[in-house]
DNA sequence: CAGGCGCTGTCAGCGATTTGTCAGCTTGAT
DNA sequence: ATCAAGCTGACAAATCGCTGACAGCGCCTG
């Protein structure tokens, strides 16, 4: 699970991330509405926590923009106590749940559980593509209910095509992905992981677009 | 789509230029600030990735003469992490974006991607002209909802042809961006590519305004 | 310390796909 | 009607991705 909070008070932002990170989420911050503006139009989060009045730009203005680009992820926003307006006004911005501050932890925890499990269907802990199955908390892989026995490199490789289903993945981002910025190794190193992976998950678990990238799960041609 | 990419560390330019390169793009380098300043004022890109701190011009300065001669193309500026200086002189220079180095290439494609989305002016990550749909993200084209299998060559040529919807795209043009510099290739290349296209997408998707050159949408006859 | 083992990068060759080129044909403008 | 621009189908060359084999490396065990 990848959130994104949207703070710009860095001593509410470090707290607020420390718990969620304890919590088992992947926390990133952004601290001013430019950033949180790309981040949030570029990226694919499975929530994002939205703190009212940032300095560079209107929270409710960046929710709005969102929508209007078509981006649907659920967002939580903060506001503060009892301003009936802005929540009325975040209603039609679109925003998915409210939470005024100040607020527990607990409370936040359990919106956020609340608003990924109403979400996409991938709420679990578990990714089910076809006939594999990929448990990321316990880093463990199955074909049709089998365990297999993956190489770290080859979980990382599933994992991350896992995590972005039903998309291309171009090769150089896999690589980034997997060796850092180190681009020394051959180009070909790449392609024996996965001839190897396939070799263990079924040939038809990962899909070639020539020229493009890889892929799991629906990409009709 | 074709992008300047000026950095002056060779190694540097190799890896970030194969990772664009990789996404789709069309990159040229220019490794002193001389030849990006000429090329920058007489070339026509989609982006411009601009490295600070050039050897012989100040990346800055050069940015300034761009727009002081009229260039508005969206340029995204490389900085040293928090020199927060640079980052408030570049906003009056009229820089786009800014990315600290060092940063993660995935965020560097992902700024790229929103920088050039927004500069044509199509906000959704779709361009939808007629029957044909393209969906810049996952890199897939649509007839009538039905999904084509292009070959990353014609992508890339449906791609610019529908960021530059209802404008006549000369042939030359299209090539500098298919093609870069490399002007080995015979001109009926593109008329091939051309002609297979219209196979996959329907003879009416790309018209021909003879003695001009391409395009796809609305152009008063 | 030696030997074995698992992991991963490299190499070379193959097969498929993509793409450039050619030759002949069609179309549109004058 | 004529000519050039553009189209098309066929073919060949270049490129891309896959695979099996092998080698280097680190780690564990005896």
């Amino acid at each position: 699970m990848r959130l994104l909070l949207v703070e710009d008070d860095a001593r509410i932002a470090a707290d607020v991330s420390a718990v969620l990170t304890g919590a088992g989420y992947t926390v990133e911050t952004a601290s001013d509405g430019k950033d949180a503006w790309f981040l949030g139009d570029t990226e694919d989060y499975d929530l994002i926590i939205l703190d009212l009045g940032l300095p560079s730009m209107d929270g409710m203005a960046l929710l709005k923009r969102w929508r209007a680009n078509g981006r649907h992820m659920p967002v939580l926003v903060l506001t503060a106590r009892g301003s009936w307006a802005e929540r009325v006004e975040g209603i039609d911005a679109g925003a998915d749940d409210y939470l005024p501050k100040p607020f527990q932890f607990e409370e936040l925890l359990a919106r956020a559980r609340a608003l990924i499990r109403r979400s996409v269907g991938h709420g679990a802990a578990t990714i089910a593509i076809g006939a594999v199955t990929i448990d990321t908390r316990a880093m463990r892989v199955s074909v049709n209910g089998v365990p297999q026995s993956l190489t770290p490199l080859e979980y990382r490789l599933v994992s991350y095509l896992g995590h972005h289903r039903d998309r291309i993945v171009p090769p150089t981002e896999l690589q980034e992905h997997l060796y850092g910025d180190d681009f020394s190794r051959d180009a070909n190193a790449l392609e024996a992981l996965v001839a190897r992976l396939r070799k263990k998950l079924g040939a038809v678990a990962i899909g070639t677009r020539r020229g493009f990238g890889y892929y799991m799960g629906e990409t009709a041609p």
